[in-house]
DNA sequence: CGGCCACTTGATCCGACTCAACCTGCGTGG
DNA sequence: CCACGCAGGTTGAGTCGGATCAAGTGGCCG
C-alpha cells in the first residue's frame, strides 16, 4: 500500500555528536541554533517503527510526519500529524508505541534521547516543557477519541480542516500535505468518503477546493457549527 | 440522560488542609499515609467538570471515575476508567479538558493542585512519575483511538474485557463496575450493540456472563485474538 | 408482590464501506 | 511538444454493520 521507501541518510549512521551546554526554558524551541543536527526523509520513509528502542527525539524542521499503529490485517490509524515546529517521538519507557513515517519530503531535528534525559534531570524548566508537550499531545488524543468515536463523517472532516486552519500559516488557506488516504486513517474513515464530504462541503459553499490539496475557507462559521 | 447527582461534601468546602511535608519518589504511590483527605462521590455524582478551574488532583481509592468529553447534543464519548489506585485530574495548564464522575459510589484522595506544583518544582523524582503517569494516559489513549478508529464492534468489547481483566484483581474474573451505557460510550458503540457483542461472545463460549457485570473468561487466546 | 431500572432481543433503517468505473493532472519519454 | 501512463481523486451502485426504534425479560429493592 505504502510507497517504498527511498533511503537517505539514518540516525544511526550520524557521526557528529550534538552538544548539549546551555540548555533554556525554551531549550526545544530554538533548538535548531543549538544542535544543527538535521535529517532528511523521503515522503513515505519511515522514521522509526513501533516496537523499537526510541533513541531520538525529533522535531520536525519542514515538511510533516504521520505517527500511526497498524492492525495485523492492515488496518491503520494515524494518531496525529507533526508539522514545522512540532516535537514528536518522546515515548517515554523508551519504546516506540507509534511508527513515525513522513508525510511529505521532511526535514527533522534529532536529539540523542540519552541526553535529553540528562537535560531533564538538571534542568526542571525544560523537564516542565518537555511535560507539557506530553499534556498536550494527550489533549489532543482526548479530543480525537470523541472524534472518532463520536462524530459523523462530515464533522470529522469539518474538524480535520479547521485543525489544519488554525496550524497553518495564513488562516483561512489551508495547503494539505497528506492524501486523501493519510486523512481517512486520521479521522477513522475510507478516501471515498473523505472525498465525498470534500464535494459535499464543497457544494455547501463552505470550502473551495482548488485542486485535492489546496482548500480554502468560505464560511468558516458553518465549518465550526459541524465540526461541534 | 444521567441522574442527578446525590449531593456529598465537595471539595471546595473542604475546612483541612493536607501537609505536603517529605515528600519521596514514591510520593503519590504511598499519598494516603501522607494526606488523609478523602472524599466521597456517590454514583454519577460530578467530580469536575469540562472547562473548569484544575483545582485539586485525585486518586482512587476505591470505586471507579469515568472521564469523558460531550457533543452540544448529548453524544458522549469517554476517555477513560479510574480504578483503585489510578490517579486522574492533572490537568496540566490548568483547565478542566474532560468531566470526571463516580461510576460507582467511590472513595477518593484528593491533593491540592498548588501544592502539587511546588513538590514538582523541588522533587525531580516526584516530577518524573507525575510525567509518566501523563505519558501512560497518552500511550492508553493512543491505542484507544486505533480501536475507535478501526476496530469492529466485536473487537472493541473483546479489547476492553481484556483491559478490565488486566485491570482487575484476580485475571479471568472481572466485576465490571460500570452500566452496558459507559461502556458503549467507551467504546463508540450503543449499548444495545454492546449487549449483543456480550451475547455472541458468550454463545461462541470465550466469555460467561454471570449476570450482566460478572465475567469470567473462558478462552483467554480466542479473546486476544479477537482483541488484536 | 409490584414496579422499575438495566439488560436483552427483534425488526428495520441508514451512514459509511466496498467494489468499480471514470476523471484529471502531472511527469516522462518518444 | 505531445501523448501516454499512472497515481491520486471523484463519483456511482449496491451492501452491510451498527444505529434506531420497539418489545419483552429479569432481577432487585421497597
Amino acid at each position: 500500500m505504502l510507497m517504498q521507501p527511498v533511503t537517505t541518510s539514518s540516525p544511526h549512521s550520524l557521526q557528529r555528536q550534538t552538544h548539549f551546554a546551555n540548555y533554556d526554558v525554551g531549550f526545544f524551541n530554538c533548538a535548531a541554533e543549538l544542535s544543527g543536527m538535521s535529517l532528511n526523509y523521503a515522503r513515505d520513509e519511515e522514521i522509526y517503527g513501533e516496537g523499537e528502542d526510541a533513541e531520538f527525539v525529533y522535531k520536525v524542521a519542514h515538511g510533516a510526519v504521520r505517527t500511526y499503529k497498524l492492525l495485523r490485517d492492515g488496518r491503520r490509524q494515524i494518531g496525529g500529524f507533526h508539522l514545522a515546529g512540532d516535537l514528536f517521538g518522546l515515548d517515554l519507557g523508551g519504546r516506540r508505541h507509534l511508527t513515525a513515517e513522513a508525510v511529505a519530503d521532511s526535514k527533522v531535528l534529532v536529539f540523542k534521547r540519552r541526553q535529553v534525559e540528562s537535560v531533564v534531570a538538571q534542568n526542571l524548566a525544560a523537564a516542565r516543557e518537555l511535560w507539557l508537550t506530553t499534556a498536550n499531545h494527550l489533549q489532543h488524543a482526548e479530543e480525537h477519541m470523541l472524534l472518532l468515536g463520536r462524530k459523523t463523517a462530515i464533522e470529522r472532516l469539518a474538524a480535520f480542516l479547521l485543525e489544519m486552519d488554525a496550524r497553518s500559516g495564513q488562516a483561512g488557506r489551508i495547503e494539505l500535505p497528506m492524501l486523501r488516504r493519510d486523512i481517512a486513517d486520521y479521522l477513522g474513515l475510507t478516501l471515498e468518503t473523505v472525498s465525498r464530504s470534500f464535494s459535499e462541503l464543497q457544494s455547501a459553499g463552505v470550502v473551495e477546493l482548488d485542486g485535492a490539496r489546496h482548500v480554502v475557507l468560505r464560511n468558516r462559521a458553518a465549518l465550526e457549527e459541524m465540526g461541534a
